[in-house]
DNA sequence: ATACTGAACATTCAAGATAATATTCAGTAT
DNA sequence: ATACTGAATATTATCTTGAATGTTCAGTAT
């Protein structure tokens, strides 16, 4: 990655790269990734498609980088459903899986576009979405931590609860899926699995 | 379907029918579905392909059937392992867990043609796999409620929950996940989710 | 040296042609 | 009538090839 910083230049690399992913973010969720040219970025920022390459790997390292930002969006609003301490951590856990579901739905359904980006994007780059996984995986580690600090949950191993509830939550953020019910299912599925993974089924 | 037999002719209808899929299955999983022929099912026959068509309405139809059968024996093992009635309810749940795990990475790496064939009917005989999931669903309301019934469960809505855990096992559920991870940290996911259905998280 | 371009080259895509296969049906044997 | 077949037809998959696009690079301008 560039770090550089040409801070008395009027045009700095790291703006070139910019506007260069703000034009293939626009093309790439107008048109799709793959009806998207380099031609074509290269004209929105009056350059030539050679001149790209100066700045990204190849087209997939243009794709790469704006999937990243979108993951790194998703990881946000997880964050701060999170860290609103205020409230329970049982609250935050059900509001966390209705705002992978919902986000997971979005994606799908108003913009299939960006989707089959993002679909592209972690074919060809696992660990990105691996890093995604593994931030996701934090965040729910620092809630379920939180809530054994306030004495709201019993935890043996976060470790091993955090990966639990990643797997039970596969259904809501896995775009795939979301062609086989209704967003209301969804949720009241979500609801469902929050509950029981929040009160268990043995008697107590 | 055809329900007649002829019971005192040498080779009637469903023995027909029987050897077709027979020799059907074994083509499909030796060489997979779409590399398998009407002709080549018809010449293992003895008969033309045209005759397939007095007993199938098409080839598709074949494979249903194979697919349905094939779903059924894997409804058999879980039914085995929920009717286990010597065993707790939450033993035999974690039985149904690794079961469906079992044989869900089983068809995935020892099977790929198999597997490929459930994927092309299942694509177009939607109804097939819905009555599978309703069948297995069922099966694990028998659970819960042989577990309420026992008093090692409590569950406010048995219907809820059953969903709950059909939604939480959807990685285990599915062949496509099996290339993420080897069998071993997949059966340590499915004890954590088992752990973390049974438990809950909330302090008691 | 640095920023950039146009043209060359490599790869991928897509439309059309061809071949393989599924399905139907008229016709034969019993 | 019933069980079946071979040949005809419809559908689907495979291959071919020209065009489009991604990528590289020698060369130009500053």
């Amino acid at each position: 990655m560039n770090t550089r910083t040409y801070s008395n230049t009027p045009s700095p690399t790291c703006d070139v790269r910019a506007r260069i992913l703000t034009a293939a973010g626009e093309r790439f969720a107008q048109f799709g990734y793959n009806k998207t040219t380099m031609a074509e970025i290269a004209k929105d920022c009056d350059m030539s498609a050679a001149n790209l390459y100066r700045f990204f790997k190849n087209k997939l390292d243009i794709g790469s980088n704006l999937a990243c930002a979108c993951l790194d969006t998703k990881l946000l609003l997880i964050k701060n459903v999170v860290q609103q301490t205020q409230q329970p951590a049982a609250e935050r856990l059900h509001n966390v899986v209705l705002q992978i579901l919902s986000h997971t739905h979005n994606e799908w359904a108003n913009n299939p576009r960006i989707n089959e980006m993002v679909t592209a994007i972690c074919d060809a780059r696992l660990e990105i979405v691996n890093q995604y996984e593994l931030n996701r995986h934090n965040l729910i580690i620092e809630l379920l931590e939180d809530g054994v600090r306030r004495d709201e949950f019993s935890i043996p191993d976060v470790q091993d609860t955090a990966e639990a509830i990643t797997t039970a939550i596969t259904l809501f953020s896995v775009p795939l899926f979301m062609s086989l019910h209704n967003l209301e299912t969804f949720e009241k599925r979500a609801k469902s699995v929050v509950q029981l993974m929040l009160s268990g089924l043995e008697k107590r």
